[in-house]
DNA sequence: TTGAAAGCGATACCAG
DNA sequence: CTGGTATCGCTTTCAA
């Protein structure tokens, strides 16, 4: 069943059939609704691929993020989706589970597929990316991500200041010897953030040894590795600044499993701000942005951008607050 | 940059530049490269819109999910999209929020975008949803649910015997009386295992009074919400079988904020098998089958479909196993 | 091994 | 308001 089928039926030419499609004016009441009527009859579908086609792209809109899997981001997509729905745009999600091959490979996809448009809320910076966001044809809106070498619109939070006042806090309620379990080298939020803990480390006076920093993966297992090693292997450490939720969760949960208690065996605070926090028995600190609020100034960026703003890239900047609860012990 | 451009700089057809596109081996190497040489140097990117129409559908499948943010689904989908994207498909996911209009124009948006098939995790049953799911050109399959009026590929889990065996075991541990957190009605996957608990129940002779079957819909704040009621109504209750796992964590975490302790002050067990249990201090006794393996078995499932399998469709039932944790306290 | 021409299923523009 | 025709970018015969 094509137009020329529903156009033959009906007796109108496949012009009119089209125009019915696209709720276009100028077609009489009368006729429309005949085609209409045919179009029910023959349970016709239109083809939105050859419609796009003829558009030159797909209302559709890539999103790569890291990991699903963790709540942080999947909260975030969901609004991201939210908004595009409402637009008539299609949300795609790929899982490129930090890695930068599979972000390529989607990247290559979303060009094929003439997409209308990407988010990439994970961009681990290498030449093989720049080469690929050169090509890519459509709008590209960088979430929590800023890229040196290339200006993109981008949706981020002040990472440094943020980790900054989270590790100024710990050092105010006493904690000196505190571990930054870090995040991916090449991502700049996890980058920004390790430099904020460094420049207050510095700043009040804190030696910072060379095992007071902790590199992982972003995923809750290697949250629970740390906390499996620091239980096996005492030191003096009395708090901990993990860079993401993902993995304070890990943390936290194999702490508990050896029935060692937050904060009174060590404190903790976590980088990045979502209702499952609440979920913990004991809740995290934590400082961050609301990723859903994140997302939907990144819909709404590519949205702008897709429907022909041409302005100048645009920046923007989301403050992240320090959410007090009930992880970190005074040590005073 | 289409192929006619290649065609005419390389100064061979388009015929055969197509062909270098698809890998056909009846091109001379030397054309080969020459042809791959001119399409780097002028960043040419084929146009998969174009080759898709021609081929009549797109290699995209479509997932129908309630609730991403749901951990068990957000696992579900990522091992569906590792097993899709080995054989070149992409996963397209949709966040149906439980709400049968969204979904059904999800399903429409797949037809007309001709997609490849569609993996369903969830589908409320309505004579709107049987009308698309029979316009619907693709394969479907389902994803722990089961339609009555119609005949799917599902990937399901015994549901009845399972939450039959979770009841049945609360029972042998002394409690009788048993509050269900039921799901969304017209969901199977619900239904089922609501059946289970009604007739565990009976069978060992307790009676189910109008107050300890109480409907959710399936999210975490519903499950703080029954917590909330149990502690502001002190009743007889002495365990709760929850029927998914987002609503027992919204539960457990509520009933902790006020004090209350698992399992001391109320038994609790959960329906779904996901890593996420682990991450609780007191781990949750469940009884599921893991969400990961459903979601391959569903992958391999969809693409054995696409692939031109015409067989009778199949009903894959998988075991779910209940993990005895630390919720429930014997009452003997 | 290569090329010419006929689609795929819509849209767009120009007439009438 | 309606119809005819070119077009989008690629694949697919069929010939050579």
């Amino acid at each position: 069943m094509t137009i020329i089928d529903i156009a033959r039926i009906s007796g109108f030419s496949k012009s009119t059939v089209s125009r019915v499609l696209k709720d276009d004016p100028n077609v009489k009441a009368s006729t429309r609704e005949k085609i209409r009527a045919v179009m029910r009859e023959n349970n016709f579908i239109r083809s939105e691929l050859a419609a796009s086609m003829v558009a030159g792209s797909i209302r559709m809109v890539l999103i790569i993020t890291g990991d699903i899997e963790n709540s942080y981001y999947a909260h975030s997509v969901k609004k991201i989706e939210e908004v595009l729905a409402r637009e008539g745009f299609m949300t795609i999600l790929c899982n490129s589970g930090y890695d930068a091959d599979k972000e390529a490979r989607y990247l290559n996809l979303a060009a094929e597929f003439r997409f209308a448009g990407v988010i990439m809320m994970t961009a681990i910076e290498s030449p093989q990316l720049y080469r690929i966001l050169d090509r890519l044809q459509c709008p590209v809106v960088l979430l929590n991500r800023h890229l040196r070498q290339r200006s993109f619109d981008s949706i981020i939070q002040n990472n440094f200041v943020a980790a900054y006042g989270a590790t100024e806090y710990l050092i105010k309620q006493g904690h000196r010897r505190i571990l930054h379990l870090a995040g991916i080298k090449g991502a700049s939020a996890s980058e920004d953030r390790l430099a904020g803990y460094l420049k207050a480390m510095e700043d009040m006076g804190c030696e910072v040894r060379q095992d007071m920093i902790v590199y992982g993966d972003l995923t809750g297992e290697c949250g629970m590795a740390l906390a499996e090693r620091l239980i096996a292997e005492p030191s003096d450490i009395t708090a901990v600044f993990i860079v993401n939720f993902a993995m304070a969760m890990g943390f936290a949960q194999r702490w508990w499993m050896s029935n060692k208690k937050i904060p009174d065996d060590i404190s903790v605070i976590s980088y990045d701000r979502t209702s499952l926090m609440d979920f913990m028995p004991v809740s995290i600190s934590s400082v961050g942005v609301d990723s859903g609020i994140m997302g939907e100034e990144a819909a709404n960026r590519i949205l702008a951008r897709i429907n022909g703003d041409t302005g100048p890239t645009r920046l923007v900047v989301l403050d992240a607050k320090l959410d007090i609860r009930g992880s970190v012990k005074p040590l005073l």
